[in-house]
DNA sequence: GATTTATTAGAACGACTGTTCTATTATTTT
DNA sequence: AAAATAATAGAACAGTCGTTCTAATAAATC
């Protein structure tokens, strides 16, 4: 199933398998947004694909590795395409914003017509398993990520001190869950401005605050 | 199918029909609430009622029907246990309060695991159909109650005239939104404080911009 | 109590599900 | 070019899906 040779170099040219994995992923990550994980069926994704449904189901071991390759695929791109270039940004505020107006045009920017994250979120939220589990490990990794631009934003001094990051953070996924809701159920093209100003609205509490707490010792 | 005294009093003995319709749904929105709509499927369900799959299947004309009608009946509950209660609060910040409080605490009253409004938006959100349509105006209508709510308490001058309901509503949604998420993702027991934490601030900031209001002018 | 009507069960349907075989091609390595 | 390995196709599987039929039973009406 796997090939001799696993690990090579970032750039080398793919295997003929790899290179038809990539296509299959490519094709299911753009399902598993539009359409949710559920309707990722191997006999659909193959006939997507062009590849008969043993042929397709051979690169994974079973529907659930294929999920959890999807999974994996979709937040390697919003890594790549989100988080890291948001660290371009210099640390505190700016970087923090930066994060924020990454994660509301991921998709777009992907060409996703929605969050594959988000509908992953949504569907095994409740159901235990190892779909589950990566998720809320993935989940985990975003927050903590999130959690440690805030910390920095609070040791920066653009933040008080009395600010939780932890509570920023819950937040901040909030305001982004809901626009990309708000775009998907009721095509509200003020989702966008909506989430970008509950966010600046979560900014100046933590901002105004400081300057309060300075008046006041 | 429709038996032919269809219209009577609220507390009139149910009939045969209407009975085990009534347990049908009952078991549907649980299941609705903890696996999700998608596993709303007529052999389970059938299964669990002690129905035979077409005896269960007769009482609904198609399965969109009765994932229609679960949604329906999830929503009078919701209406029943959360909303309406929430009127009997005066009119301005403490019904709005009473709103955000019931809103999260519905479920638990419910003796539901989750809430089966946010699988379903989470599920139909991106999938065009009756199903989409009608969640989409319980939705509008849900969130046409709480933009109602917040115009009440900018009438009342609890709140700034500049406050914009509409974008009120919206952080309001995200909240509850998260706070269900993340009490069935992470099992996190902070979260219905987390919620309310958000919610004070959200109201915060509309108070405070209208004593800031009244200093200026 | 007889007759009509509402309610349920049972069997069968074609379509689709994920998965496992075996066989056949491509590709890579020797 | 030969041998070994990787990649794909095709057929078949047991299971479930929603749905439709016919037949039997229960309840309501006369």
């Amino acid at each position: 199933m796997q090939p001799k040779s696993a690990n090579k170099a970032a750039h080398t040219k793919l295997s003929k398998g790899e290179a038809t994995r990539a296509g299959i992923l490519d094709v299911a990550v753009r399902m598993a947004a539009t359409d949710g994980f559920a309707a990722l069926t191997i006999g659909v994704l193959a006939e997507r694909t062009g590849l008969s449904k043993s042929g397709l189901f051979a690169h994974f071991g079973s529907k659930e590795d294929l999920q959890i390759a999807t999974l994996d695929e979709a937040t390697r791109r919003y890594n790549e395409v989100a988080f890291m270039p948001a660290l371009r940004a210099a640390r505190g505020l700016k970087r923090l914003e930066a994060l924020a107006e990454n994660w509301l045009l991921w998709t777009e920017r992907s060409e996703l017509k929605a969050c594959p994250m988000m509908a992953a979120l949504a569907e095994f939220d409740d159901k235990p398993g190892p779909m589950r589990d990566a998720l809320a490990q993935h989940m985990q990794r975003m927050n903590g990520e999130i959690i440690r631009a805030v910390e920095m934003t609070v040791e920066s001094g653009e933040f008080t001190r009395e600010t939780d990051p932890a509570q920023f953070a819950f937040e901040m996924f909030g305001i982004v869950a809901t626009c990309y809701r708000s775009r998907s159920l009721f095509q509200d093209p003020l989702a966008n401005d909506r989430a970008r100003a509950a966010f600046r609205r979560l900014v100046n509490s933590s901002l105004d605050e400081a300057l309060a707490h300075r008046r006041r010792s």
